[in-house]
DNA sequence: ATCATATGTGCGTTATAACGTACAAGGCAA
DNA sequence: TTGCCTTGTACGTTATAACGCACATATGAT
């Protein structure tokens, strides 16, 4: 069977948590035993057994599946573009992920608009030093440093600094348009 | 028990498709009966059998599952191991676009290590407070604040602090979900 | 040293996930 | 209508997840 291609990273969790199987078993209903057997790969667990785990921890589910079967490669490079605003590019974009970052930095009372990007594009916002204000649909959203904003980018959309200036981290993802859609 | 409010999206994720009970059987190797048993509630799978659909779905095994808890934009969850890293829930997952994002804050001389997740992962460390090293494949690779890493996940890989702690985000790119449309 | 507590693993039982097959309902063709 | 294929569900059996308990080692205290 090749089920084996998951890896559970409970026992990683367990660690850094620094909490024994017993603990672990009372905190989450699940007894230790069992525990044990997952840890070790013995049992595949349900998923009611991970969520009953995920929920003694208070971590995401995500953070016990170890997921997935595509490999990439990714070297991180740097580049700087001239214009208005200054832009670096922190990941370039990788067709298999769909991704790029981008380093924005913005100077006193700069501001950016940027029209509605393609469909299927979705924008997040890391803010390095702020305030910055973010344009989304016709709405100005204030965030300060280390506050994060996810939305739809085929909407027109824009940027806008403070006396201070603004940094920020922005990323794009690229939607493959076959898939998902009337998901959620 | 009440602990299952986890909800399982196969049945959206199927009728996305437009494939039968049978012909996903065929696709995944799991009978259609318990396919069926799951879309309705009355089974608890195993995270085999999941990544067995979500293997023949050729989506990220995250879409299956529903956690409901996710989706709030610019907001920051926190989950902190007792004496070890301080995680912060930056973006939630999506997947739509296959991605998450954690803030990840190490104290002085602190180490992390984590076994390789399952391949498909890519991961980005973006440092914000450095300097941070971040070990790929045996080797120590020195990011200090501003610089970025981008690396395939399903390595044995871990981050190490210096005096001075460090800061970083971490981001956890999956496969893109493409292959609905071609499955017909 | 001995006792005590806590670690993780092995064993036997029970609950249930997963299977294959069989079945009833809904098209579609001739 | 009668086949014939497809849909999804119900049944009976097997495989195994999950349990509680007991065991062997380990760490700590007296």
């Amino acid at each position: 069977m090749e089920s084996d291609e998951i890896t559970l990273k409970l026992k990683d969790v367990r660690a850094a948590s620094g909490l024994s199987l017993s603990k672990v078993a009372d905190l989450t209903g699940v007894s230790k035993a069992m525990l044990g057997q997952i840890e070790r790969g013995e049992s595949s667990p349900t998923i009611a057994t991970l969520w009953k785990i995920a929920k003694g921890f208070q971590v995401p589910l995500s953070a016990l599946i170890g997921t997935d079967d595509l490999r990439k490669p990714g070297v991180f490079r740097t580049v700087t573009f001239p214009g208005s605003i200054q832009v670096k590019i922190v990941f370039p974009f990788d067709p298999a992920i769909g991704a790029e970052t981008f380093h924005v930095e913005l100077s006193s009372n700069q501001s950016h608009e940027s029209p509605a990007h393609a469909a299927g594009v979705t924008e997040e916002v890391f803010v390095l030093n702020g305030p910055l204000d973010v344009l989304q649909n016709g709405e100005w959203v204030s965030l300060e440093a280390g506050e994060g904003l996810r939305f739809p980018a085929d909407v027109p959309h824009g940027y806008r600094a403070g006396a201070g200036g603004a940094t920020f981290l922005n990323m794009h993802h690229y939607m493959q348009p076959t898939a998902l859609a009337s998901v959620g």
